[in-house]
DNA sequence: GCGTCGTTGCGTACAAAGTACGCATCCGGG
DNA sequence: CCCGGATGCGTACTTTGTACGCAACGACGC
């Protein structure tokens, strides 16, 4: 007896083919599905090569997606727009990209690579410090919307380039002779400041593109008439701090001075512990 | 000349009404188009009154979705699984919050008041600051979810829960004598690192409940396999603070670690200005 | 009691967004 | 010339927020 093929996808009976190689599936769609659960298991990027223009590819969907986010924040990136921005259909990018959070993970290590790390060792440990920071404080004014999906130290390994900013600020404590548990610990606070100082500055960056806080110079500058922060009667004081001079906005400014109050904490740690920077 | 009367809402011409008041629109639902604009007009919150189940309140509402969130995330909040939570209609909810967004932020302010403010005067500086972070810490592993609608000191008037928190924290400062800029960037300093760890915190959850890191306590009771961070290769400092006891997991030590630090480089700046604690 | 308005509940409907599915097409090899 | 690998993309379905308008209930003046 003859033995009777089945579609590779679907399964049905298979009469085979009239010529040439025996058929594998019964219908065009069933060897699209085959090919898509080939490529769902395997989550290799396409290899990238061709002429760079007009072919769609990982490395231009993704630098699309950049500008859209750049331009208008996380929350205007949609499929749809990044294809119009390619001037493609929305579902070609499927193609290339797994899903829209494939894709705004790839949009985060990309854009984490537009400020390079430091590649000459730190004079000393809080010039490191201080070097990283400044590194991150860079890429948050210039991707604001990658924050959220930025973790601290401690969860880097969910990206790559993540985890190597922060072995490249970890390389601070090298010379000393510290444990590296406490290293460890520095890292965290260290990291945590950074990105709680980073979470107002991409705040500020969502609320003045809806223009909440358009007037914010203005209101400053006006004598900070409505404001209910200046007022002294519900927040003392918060109004006495705005009164005698305190700028919520120059955000750079408040960076570096709590950034000098964190690394001071350090210093006082390594003191009490002996060590000398 | 008898002057023509015309529809409050829509304009057109009205004939008088039959017998009684003269009619003020054409048809009910021009009435109820002016009553929606008035309303959008005034945001003025339904009184609150009534036996306080079965009918539909805001407060009602507010507490269906700080379940929902609770449990699920802010992701799972929909205005339809509210109203399912509640056993009415998804419409129903807008005759008492404006949006989706206005819900928020009703929510926010309701779950603040979970964790109540200390009444009483703090011992000290420190001890006020450590009151008011293990304050933030509570409330943010009970809601999680609130931490994308928080802004740091800087930004707290945007919400009166908010600005409460940081004038308690800032009372701390009280006794000393102290510019209150100083005072201000020192609060600068503290909210940016409380809210850095929460960050961390809130990923975890999140990514807890899509069961990203469902292994993460297994993985390092069984010798820490897989996890790229312990191999010693690619990140061999972070490598080696994992192997030397580091625990990336323990939040809770880490951020009781943190602040002390911070509160550290607090006290060396005050110290550095001659004030004593 | 009847008509009108203020107010509330809610069903219908529409506009975005993510994406599953399958067709059409081009390419390379037998 | 046929088949499978790979790509572009139109169609369609789901889930979301929410605009709109109808129906109903209570209060109040006639």
């Amino acid at each position: 007896m003859s033995v009777q093929l089945a579609c590779a996808s679907c399964g049905r009976v298979l009469e085979p083919a009239d010529r040439g190689r025996p058929r594998l599936y019964c219908s065009r769609a069933c060897q699209a599905r085959a090919y898509r659960a080939r490529r769902a298991e395997t989550p290799a990027r396409v290899p990238e090569s061709d002429d760079g223009a007009r072919h769609l590819t990982v490395e231009r969907i993704v630098r699309a997606g950049i500008v859209v986010a750049d331009a208008e924040g996380l929350d205007a990136l949609s499929m749809r727009r990044v294809a119009m921005e390619l001037g493609t259909g929305t579902m070609s990018l499927y193609r290339h990209v797994a899903s829209k959070d494939d894709l705004v993970t790839l949009m985060v290590e990309a854009a984490m690579a537009d400020v390079p790390l430091p590649d000459s060792p730190p004079r000393n440990w809080r010039h490191g410090l201080e070097r990283a920071a400044y590194r991150d404080w860079e890429l948050y004014h210039r991707h604001p919307w990658i924050l959220p999906r930025v973790m601290v130290t401690t969860r880097a390994y969910f990206s790559p380039a993540l985890a190597a900013d922060s072995e490249s600020a970890f390389s601070s404590f090298d010379g000393l002779d510290l444990e590296p548990a406490d290293a460890f610990r520095y890292m965290f606070m260290f990291a945590s400041y950074v990105q709680g100082v980073a979470l107002i500055l991409v705040s500020d960056a969502e609320a003045e593109r809806q223009s909440k806080i358009a007037a914010k110079q203005g209101a400053k500058a006006s004598g900070h008439a409505q404001d209910p922060l200046y007022e002294p009667g519900a927040y003392p004081r918060l109004a006495r701090a705005m009164r005698a001079g305190a700028d919520p906005w120059d955000l750079d400014a408040l960076f570096a001075s709590g950034l000098a109050g964190v690394l001071d904490g350090i210093a006082a740690d390594l003191t009490r512990r002996g060590i000398d920077a």
